[in-house]
DNA sequence: CCACCGATACTCT
DNA sequence: GAGTATCGGTGGG
């Protein structure tokens, strides 16, 4: 994990070209537990205002999403059905409220406190395969210690503890897009073949 | 394989 | 008060 993270310039474009480009990145998590990385398979692009799929949907601005209409390249953290956190990469220039919820990744670094941290409260059973301990936006925060505190982190800062890494693009024939997951209360926008998996890997969420 | 269902608490009307 | 960018478990083809 010596390579560089990604510049304030790649996040600020439109969410669509950013959420394509993020897969094949690298995810790091540091906290004082150690260090946890990931190479991202698996994200959705959330539009602005037009996007009735996303939290700024109609220019709605409130406590809540107030990051995503700040600048690019800070992670937006929100919280939902009552129990889980799930993280975002903010894309689009300040004012322009888009960004990249990040799915899934497949593991390379810190199984062993991923799969920790994914044990955490729940009844011992097998232990999770390495692959699936970061399925899943829910899945993937839990693995990566993302909660509130992380809300606003600068991604693109190399000391900030929670942060994004270049790699290199992978292939345009392995990217495939699906409808998003989960935003049937989106009516039409619900369809559109916004989220964007990387073909075979074992750690994406569901068939895409 | 699919369909539902409950958990659980924050966010906005 | 209603709705939720989820997950894991259960129960039926």
């Amino acid at each position: 994990l010596r390579r560089q993270p990604l510049d304030r310039a790649f996040f600020a474009r439109d969410a669509l070209r950013v959420a394509r480009s993020l897969l094949g990145k690298i995810l790091v998590r540091e906290t004082k537990d150690g260090v946890v990385a990931g190479r991202l398979v698996e994200v959705e692009a959330y539009r602005g205002p037009h996007d009735l799929a996303a939290h700024t949907a109609g220019g709605r601005r409130t406590p809540r999403n107030e990051v995503m209409w700040g600048p690019p390249g800070y992670a937006y953290v929100y919280f939902v059905y009552g129990m889980h956190w799930c993280m975002n990469a903010v894309a689009a220039k300040e004012g322009a409220p888009e960004a990249v919820l990040l799915r899934a990744v497949e593991p390379l670094e810190g199984a062993d406190l991923m799969q920790a941290r994914r044990a955490e409260g729940r009844a011992k059973g097998r232990p999770i395969p390495v692959a699936r301990l970061a399925s899943g936006p829910a899945n993937l925060c839990k693995a990566f210690a993302v909660d509130r505190s992380l809300n606003a982190a600068d991604l693109c800062d190399p000391r900030s503890p929670l942060r994004l890494l270049d790699a290199p693009p992978v292939p345009l024939a392995k990217i495939r897009a699906t409808p998003r997951i989960g935003v049937d209360y989106a009516g039409d926008h619900a369809e559109l073949p916004w989220r964007f998996c990387l073909a075979g890997s074992p750690s994406v969420s569901a068939d895409g």
